[in-house]
DNA sequence: ATGGATAAGTAACAAAAGTTACACAAGAGT
DNA sequence: ACTCTTGTGTAACTTTTGTTACTTATCCAT
C-alpha cells in the first residue's frame, strides 16, 4: 500500500503523514458499478482515491437522479469529510464508474491530522475548494445549457475517465443521469450519430469524434 | 467591534481567538446594492458577517446571471476562503442584499489560525459543509423544480431575508436571478396573484400568503 | 429455432418555457 | 398638463423538452 500511497499522495503529505495513514488506513478494492453511499448513510471514514472513478448522485423526493460530478485519482470526497465532522447524513449517493482502489481513514484522524498536519489541512481545503468547483460545473451546466450540449458535455467526460472511445450505457442510464427521460436522450443522440460524432450501438456508444 | 463579534461568534470562538480577531479584522458597512465582488477579482480578505445578507450570483460566458444563494449573520463566504488560499479569481459575483455589516479578516491570518484553533478550523469546514449543502438546494431547484416552483421558492427565500412581506424587486430583476425572461415571470406572478398568495404593485410585490 | 426480455427508433402529441410584439400604466422631470 | 422612461399585462407564436404508444432489433435462455 505504501508504494501506491507515495505515488498518489506523496507530492501532498510529509513521510510523517503518509506512515500514519499507512498504519490506520485499510486499503480497498470495490467494483464497477458497487453502490459506496446511500442517500441517508452515515459515514465514518473518509475516502483517499488511489485508481478509477466514482459518480456522485443527488436524488430529490420523487426519486429523480441527476449526475453531479466524478471522484479521479488524488480526490478525497468533500460530502464525506462534512458528513463526518458534523455527524449527519450524506446527502448523495456513490458509486464506482470503474474499478475502483481507494484508502479509507478513519474519521477520528481527520482532527488529529488538521492539527498537526499543515498538509493535510491544506488537501481538505483543497478538496472542500475542488467540489465547490465541480458544483458550480454542474450549475453552469442544468442553467445554461440545453439538453443537447448537456448531452454532448457528458459523453465527453465519459469517454475521458473509462479513458476508451466506447461508452457502456443504454440510453436509458444517460437518461437518469442527466434527469431527463430516454427517448429524448436517443432523440439527441441520433442526431450526434447524423454528425458523425458518433456511433450508435446496443448498450453502448463508439466515440468518434465529439469536437 | 467587541461586542458585535461576541454576540455573533462568540459561541463558536475562544476569548483569545476573539481577541486576534478584533485587532486584526477592519470593521466594514456595505449600502444594499452595492458590489461587493466581482467574477475575476482576486481577493485578499474573508469576510465575516455580523447583520445583513448578501447574495452570490453565477453568470456565464453569454452574461446570464443565476442566483445561487444568501449569506446571512454568522456566515462567512466558502468561495472566499477557497479563493485565499488558492490566490485564484473568484468564480461568483456578491452583492450586498440588504445593509451590511461584516469584519474583514486579513487573509494571512488563516493559515496561522487553522494550525493554532480548533474552532477556527471547524467554522472554516463548517462553513464549507454549509455552502456545500446551499448549492446542492440550488441544484434540486434547478434541476428538479419548474419554474413556477422555483419563483414560489424564491419569494418565501426573498421575503425571509428582507424580514418584512414587500419584495422590492422588478420583474424583470427576478427574471435574470432565476435566469429566465421578463415575461414568463410576469405571468408566474399573475397566476399567483390569482392565488391569492401576493399583490403586484409597480416596483414591488405585496406577500399574501406564500403556503 | 423460439420466446421472452431488454434496448433502441420513431411518430404524434402535450406541456413548459422562451420570444416577439404591442398596449397600457405609473411616475419623474420639464 | 405633457412627454419620456420604465414597469407591467397579455396575446400569439416558436422552441425545447417531456410523454405516450407502438415498432423493430438484439441478445439470452431454453
Amino acid at each position: 500500500m505504501v508504494e501506491e500511497l507515495k505515488m498518489n499522495y506523496g507530492h501532498l503529505f510529509e513521510d510523517a503523514l503518509i506512515q500514519e495513514i499507512n498504519q490506520v488506513g485499510t486499503f480497498k478494492e470495490v467494483p464497477e458499478g458497487h453502490k459506496m453511499i446511500e442517500i441517508g448513510d452515515y459515514i465514518k471514514s473518509i475516502p483517499l482515491l488511489i485508481s478509477g472513478a466514482i459518480k456522485i448522485l443527488r436524488e430529490d423526493n420523487d426519486g429523480d437522479e441527476l449526475l453531479l460530478y466524478f471522484l479521479e485519482k488524488g480526490d478525497t470526497c468533500a460530502m464525506t469529510l462534512t458528513c463526518c465532522l458534523g455527524q449527519t447524513k450524506s446527502e448523495i449517493r456513490a458509486i464506482a464508474e470503474t474499478d475502483t482502489k481507494l484508502i479509507m481513514i478513519p474519521v477520528r484522524k481527520m482532527e488529529e491530522w488538521s492539527a498537526k498536519y499543515k498538509s493535510w489541512r491544506n488537501f481538505v481545503f483543497e478538496s472542500y475548494h475542488n467540489r465547490l468547483n465541480e458544483m458550480l460545473e454542474t450549475i453552469d451546466s442544468i442553467a445554461f445549457l440545453n439538453m443537447d450540449e448537456r448531452l454532448l458535455k457528458y459523453l465527453k467526460e465519459k469517454s475521458r475517465i473509462s479513458e476508451d472511445n466506447i461508452i457502456h450505457n443504454t440510453h436509458q442510464q444517460i437518461a437518469y443521469e442527466l434527469h431527463t427521460s430516454r427517448v429524448v436522450v436517443s432523440r439527441l443522440l441520433k442526431k450526434l450519430e447524423n454528425q458523425d460524432k458518433i456511433e450508435l450501438h446496443r448498450n453502448n456508444i463508439e466515440v468518434i469524434n465529439l469536437d
